[in-house]
DNA sequence: GCACGGTTATTGAACGATCGCTAGGACGGA
DNA sequence: TCCGTCCTAGCGATCGTTCAATAACCGTGC
């Protein structure tokens, strides 16, 4: 046994997870096969179906914590931040841009299997996902309408930086130059100069 | 017989590359089957193999294609603007943007599937993807230089330009609101507005 | 301290389906 | 008669999934 099992229910899933997570980070969800997963997380592949009903389940799984933990992390750092606009979108695409590289593996998959989803999964997803989107549009809405933002485009600016930020997860590398923090940093000064605040600023 | 054959040579290959292409657009590579590209073109599996060695060649075909394609489009509307920066830039992003909508299914394929490519293609793809990069890149650059941009992040606004472009063709759908042309105006708009230049437009 | 039944976790082996790919021949136009 | 194109048929390998059997763990009664 590798461990105390009764200890940490929900550690079997989790090693699961992590191993399809790692997989289907380079290969993609078909690319990935059962037996990938099984042999990356050191059990048989039998063993796997004892914590998901299907392949299918284990990408939900992933998808959905994935945008889950990235809502929470962004809605938590507005609700920290400041209240001028700029401070918030400041703040909001700090938060994102860290998602995306300290939780790159994820990240990617939930970025790209959206394809890969069952109908019911895929609802799922795409609701969580108008959830992120609004947060990101609500706040250079109401920047619009305060005068802070003199953007004509609301709408697709906020697209915009929320593509610009998920897109890190393709490229960003640990052992690159930047750490997470300093990319977020340089993220949330293009972001807000996309939204023209009025003192340039 | 579909057509005259020896009239249009390579015909053969571009209906599989087609085919191939709306196919790996729905379900990726790895989830499209020979069976399924040769049920879409309309001929057997074994007659793909007399115009493809590989299921691999077929996918290196499109992603070079694509690349390809996109790094003339944008070239050539370089070499059509004016001689400034932010008319380049502006045109440089329009073409991107319209590449990304009209030619939506290999963009995304060619955005999508490096990891699916072997090590020769993926050298090949990263080489172009690389030129690519080195056109926004030149432009933005000169025109800090030049003191008409006066952004502190060059590089950094670059990627974000190039990714928040790319992000397009995930997203758009032609049957919208926005016809390709509207939609890239308006992120020539936002990615200039990026790089804040000095009359602030 | 310890045997015991019940629950949970894990296993090897195999199922039918589908995968990428190929051999060998048929057909038609030059 | 070639040559380019397309076909039927099938190869061995791998796919997701299942099942019956085994192993590990737990609270309980003694």
């Amino acid at each position: 046994m590798r461990a105390a099992k009764g200890a940490m229910p929900g550690a079997g899933r989790q090693v699961i997870l992590d191993s399809a997570i790692r997989n289907m980070n380079h290969r993609g969800y078909h690319g990935t096969s059962m037996r990938d997963i099984a042999r990356d997380a050191d059990i048989t592949v039998a063993s796997i179906y004892h914590h998901f009903k299907s392949k299918q389940e284990i990408l939900q799984d992933i998808m959905t914590r994935a945008l889950h933990d990235a809502f929470a992390m962004t809605r938590s750092a507005l609700l920290r931040s400041g209240g001028s606009s700029a401070e918030q979108l400041r703040a909001v695409v700090r938060a994102w841009v860290i998602f995306h590289t300290t939780r790159q593996s994820d990240a990617l998959v939930g970025a790209t299997e959206l394809r890969s989803l069952d109908d019911e999964g895929r609802r799922l997803v795409v609701a969580l996902r108008d959830e992120q989107e609004s947060v990101f549009r609500e706040i250079i809405d109401r920047g619009v309408e305060d005068g802070v933002f003199t953007t004509a485009l609301p709408l697709d600016a906020s697209r915009a930086i929320i593509h610009m930020g998920q897109s890190v997860c393709t490229w960003w590398r640990s052992d690159g130059p930047l750490t997470p923090e300093e990319l977020a940093e340089r993220y949330a000064e293009l972001a807000l100069a996309m939204v023209q605040p009025v003192d340039g600023r």
